[in-house]
DNA sequence: CTAGGTGCAAAAGGTTTGCGGTTAA
DNA sequence: TTAACCGCAAACCTTTTGCACCTAG
């Protein structure tokens, strides 16, 4: 029910062995770090090149790679479109939501271990699960109840998350 | 909890209506329906210029996306890899095997709807859930098991499923 | 008859790789 | 000191698209 590379801390900190330590690497980190969206690789291109105009779009792609084997870093994946990340190594689900596009985060804590929720056949052997939801945002379906109640004044946020 | 274009029929047919019927689109139909298995489009343009060695790659994945749009068939992603079709409509998961690769229909039985099972947080709306395992399977975890045992007899057939 | 499919080849777009120079440990 | 990493550019691979021809309804 765990990443198969244990994560180093639940911190989540960089750490100071096990992988080498760049000026990259870690700047690639701390883009993930700084933000609790998920970004794809050349998101994260463009806001490292920010700080760091001389970084290439190999190397964040590289650097991607080595954090996400190196379990510092999950990759969230979703039809065909590009993989995006998040440094978030809680238990979570992912909500796609339908309406503007988003990912958040859903914190899975369930007290049921995954045979008793899915009554799954004998003779397989379950290691990790994984969960992700497709609707609306709090952001969104907060927005698509007014539109049902014209007289409340809308309440939604200027940017979507 | 449903994918959104509705199945036509529970038995999942060709349906005789509402899309063109072509003899390149059936047999990529057929090619599906033959099999349990999860090909890739290349896989199943390969099955499929078997008996039909005119067809094109292009028309195998035009086909594939209209019977995608069209409910007849779902597609199965993981990870980076190319997507792979199937076409069992009934609401199951996948288990993807860490040993052989292979990819298993989990049949989910009567779930529990999703705020029941995950705690989810106020605000949002589920409007599908998926879900996917990672472990062994059947034939793989029986495999496994033979080997923490030695003077049982091994039991697996010759072909990974 | 014709809207929509097919086959082909070329393009698109995300990701990986080879290579020469650079750097963390 | 040196194995590992970086930047660059080219390659790779899956998927999409433009176009001329064809065909199901």
């Amino acid at each position: 029910m765990r990443p198969q590379p244990e994560p180093s801390a639940q911190a989540n900190t960089f750490p100071k062995k096990s992988i080498r330590q760049t000026e990259q690497r870690k700047a690639v980190f701390d883009a993930l770090m700084a933000r609790t969206d998920h970004p794809s690789a050349v998101e994260v291109f463009m806001r490292v090149k920010y700080r760091m105009p001389s970084i290439s779009l190999a190397t964040v792609y590289n650097c991607l790679e080595t954090l996400t084997a190196s379990g510092l870093v999950r990759t969230v994946n979703h039809e065909r479109e590009p993989s995006r990340y998040c440094a978030n190594l809680q238990e979570h689900a992912h909500l796609f939501c339908s309406d503007c596009g988003s990912i958040t985060d859903i914190p899975l804590h369930t007290p049921m271990p995954p045979e008793q929720i899915w009554n799954l056949p004998q003779g397989v052997t379950i290691a990790q699960q994984e969960v992700s939801f497709r609707g609306l945002c709090s952001v969104c379906n907060s927005a698509s109840q007014d539109q049902a109640h014209p007289l409340k004044p809308t309440v939604v946020s200027s940017g979507a998350n």
